[in-house]
DNA sequence: AATGAATGAGTCTTCATTCAT
DNA sequence: AATGAATGAAGACTCATTCAT
C-alpha cells in the first residue's frame, strides 16, 4: 500500500461511514418525532404529513427510512417496550436472599418504572395507549416478557425459602405484572403527582409481599 | 271524551308503543351487530357498512338509530361495561364479616368475571382491545369504577377489622382491579383453557390476602 | 293474490327495474366518458378525477360502479373490441360462392370499417393506442378471434373452389387481419380523408386477390 | 507552440478524447440496459432506479447522460427502429428485374426480420409494445420510412413491367408493411417457433404475390 | 464526473355521512 | 321509516428530478 492509498482509504471508509451514521441519526429523528406525534394524536390520527411537517422534512424522505405507517409504528412500539425493559435490567432477578431485601428492591423497580414514565410519558402512552393499534401481539409478547422476567425473581424467593413455597410462580407473576402495569396507566391518564407514585409503591408493596389480611 | 275517542285513544297510544318498541328493538340489534363487528374487526377496521350488511338493512337506517360511528361504538362500549358490571352487582360489598368470608366472596367474584368472558368475549374484547381505539376516558371512567366498587369491600374489611388495618384502601383498590383485568387479558388473548381459570383465582386470591411471603 | 297486493308487486318490481336502468345507464354514461378520455389523454395520463370531472360526478361515485381503474379500461377495452366486432358480423362466412361475390363481400366489410372508424374513431384508438397499455392479453385475444373469423371466409372459398386451393389459410387469414388494421392504423393517425379510404380499399381488395404480380 | 506544448496539446487532446470515448461507451450501455429494462417491464412500470440498479450506477448518474425518462426512451426506440431498419438496408430496391427474382428478395427480407427478431427481440417489444407509450409520433414516423422504403421497390417492378401496372404503389406499400409487422408481431406474442417463420414467408409472398385467387 | 439523499406533485382509493325518493 | 346513491375529504404512497457533496 502507497502512502498515497494508505491515506484514501480511511478517507474513504470514513465519508461512507459518516453517510451511514446521518442516515442513523435521521432514522433516530423520525422515530422520535414519530414516537411524540403517535403519542399525541394516536395511531390512526396520525398522518405521515404530521411526522414529515414536525421535522420539516418532506413526505417522501420519510419513505426513504421506513417502508411504510405500519412499519415506523412497530419499530417506535418496539423501541419504547425496550426502553421500558431497559429500565428493569438493572436489577439482578437472583440478587435477593430475604423477602426485606426482595422487598426493598420491589421497591426500586417500581420506582424506576414511575421516574421512567416521568422521563418519557410517551413510551408508557404508546405502550398503553396506542400498542393495540399498532400491533396486537406486540403488546402481548411484551407482556409475556415482563412476566417471564418477574416470574425469575420469585423462583428465587422460592427456592432461596423466603417466599411462599406453595405459590403459582408464573401466574403470580403475571399478577404482578398486570399490578404494576395498572399503576403506570392510572398515573398517565391521571397526570398523576409524583407523591402518588409513593402511595403506589407502598400499597402495592404492601399488597403483593402481606396482602389485604389483617 | 266521546265512546269513539275513548276507543281510539288508546288504539293510537297502543300503535305509538308498538312503534316505539320496534324502534327499541332494532336499536337493540343493531348495538348486538355493531359489538360483533368491532370485536371481530376492530373499531377502525369496522365500518358502517359491514354493520348493516351484517343485519341486512341500508346504511341510511343506522343513521336513523345512531349518531355516527363514534356514537354507536361509545354505546356498544358501555354496554359491555354494563354487563361486566352486572356480573360484580350480586356480591354485597358488606355481606362479608370475616377473612375466609371475604376470600370466598373474592372466589365467587373472579369467577364469574371469567364465567362472563367464556359468554360474552366480544364484551371483554371490547373493553380490553376496543375500548382505546373508541374512547380512552370511556375506558379510564369504568376502570375508576370498578376500583370504586372495590374499594367498598377493602373498606368494609379495614372497618369490622379482618383486613389490615394500615392499608391505602384507595391504591389497593386500583392495583387489584388492574391485577383481576391482566386476568382476563390473558385469558382472551391466549384463548385460555377453564383449568387456566382455576389457576388464575387460586394464585390471584393467595396473592392479594396472603402475599408472596413464605 | 288480493288486487292490493296485485298493484303493490309490480309496482314495487317497477321500482326496482328503474332503479337498476338508473344504475345501467349511469354505469354506460361512466363508460362512455371513460372512452373519451382515455382516447384523448391516453390510459396512463388519464386519471379517475378526469372522468369523473368529465360528468361532473364525485369521484367517489366512479367507485360504486367500477373497482379501480384498471376495471374500467379493461371494459371499454372490451366494448370498443365488440363494436369493432359487431361491423363484421353482418356478413356471412359462408355466403360467397364466387370471387366476384366474396370479393365484393370483402369491399363491404373493409367499407364498414372505414365507416366505424368515421363514427366511432375512439374506438378504434383504444385498439390501436391505448390497448397495450391497458391489457395487451386483451388485444392479442380480440386480433385472434378477428383472424378466426376471417379463416372462415377463406375456408369457404377454398372448400367451394374459388380461392387458392395450396393456401395457408391460417397464416393468411393473420396476414390480412394486420393489412386491415394498418389501413385503419393509418386512417386514424392520419386523420385520412374519405377519399382515403376507397383507395386502401380499392389496394388492399386488390393486393388480396389479385397480388402484385403483372 | 513551444516543444512543450507540442506535446502536451497532442496528449491533452488524447486524454479529451479518451474521456469522450468513455462517455459514449457509459451512454451506450445505459441505453442497452434502457432497452432490456423496458422490453422486460414496459416504459411505463420501469423507473430510472431499476436502470440504474441494472448498471451498478447511482440514479443522479443517468442524468447525466440523458435528459431525463421520456428522452431516453426516445433514442431507445429509435435506436430498435434503426436497428430494424438496418436488417432491410441489405437489399437494393432496383435490383429486381422479374417476378421471381423480386419474390426471392422478398423471401429473403421477412426471412432477415424473422432472424433478426430472434436475435433482438427486445427491439421489436419495443417497437410493437412500448412504442406507443413512448412516443405515438416516432412509431408513426418510422412505419412511414418503411412503407417508402417498401415503395421503391413495387415502383422498381411497376416501371419495370413485372409489377401489376395499375397497382396503388403508395397504399399497397403501406399495406405491406402491416402485413408484415403482424407477422412479426405475432411471433413475439406468441413465442413462435422457427417453423411457423417459414409458414409465415411462404403464405405471405404467396398472398403478396399472386392473392388468394385460385 | 459520480453520487444518492431529499423532495413534493400527483394518483388512486376508502368510507363516514347526507338526502332525495 | 327505510333506503342506497352520491359525495369529497383525507391519506398513503410512488417516482422523476434536483443538487450539495
Amino acid at each position: 500500500m502507497t502512502p498515497v492509498e494508505a491515506e484514501k482509504a480511511p478517507a474513504a471508509s470514513t465519508a461512507a461511514d459518516r453517510r451511514a451514521a446521518r442516515a442513523e441519526a435521521r432514522r433516530e429523528e423520525i422515530l422520535d418525532a414519530a414516537q411524540r406525534i403517535f403519542a399525541v394524536k394516536g395511531y390512526h390520527e396520525a398522518g405521515i404529513a404530521d411526522i414529515a411537517t414536525e421535522l420539516g422534512i418532506g413526505h417522501g424522505t420519510f419513505y426513504r427510512y421506513f417502508a411504510n405507517k405500519q412499519d415506523i409504528a412497530a419499530q417506535v412500539l418496539e423501541r419504547a417496550i425496550m426502553q421500558i425493559a431497559a429500565a428493569l435490567a438493572d436489577e439482578d432477578p437472583t440478587a435477593s436472599s430475604t423477602v426485606d431485601e426482595y422487598r426493598e428492591q420491589t421497591r426500586r423497580i417500581m420506582f424506576s418504572m414511575f421516574e421512567l414514565l416521568d422521563a418519557r410519558p410517551e413510551a408508557f402512552n404508546l405502550l398503553h395507549v396506542q400498542s393495540l393499534a399498532i400491533d396486537v401481539e406486540a403488546l402481548h409478547t411484551s407482556f409475556e416478557a415482563y412476566s417471564g422476567y418477574t416470574e425469575k425473581f420469585l423462583e428465587n424467593g422460592v427456592e432461596k425459602g423466603f417466599l411462599r413455597q406453595d405459590m403459582d410462580v408464573e401466574i403470580t407473576a403475571q399478577a404482578l405484572v398486570g399490578l404494576i402495569f395498572e399503576g403506570t396507566r392510572r398515573a398517565i391518564a391521571e397526570d398523576a403527582a409524583r407523591e402518588t407514585w409513593t402511595r403506589w409503591i407502598e400499597a402495592g408493596v404492601a399488597l403483593m409481599f402481606d396482602g389485604v389480611s389483617g
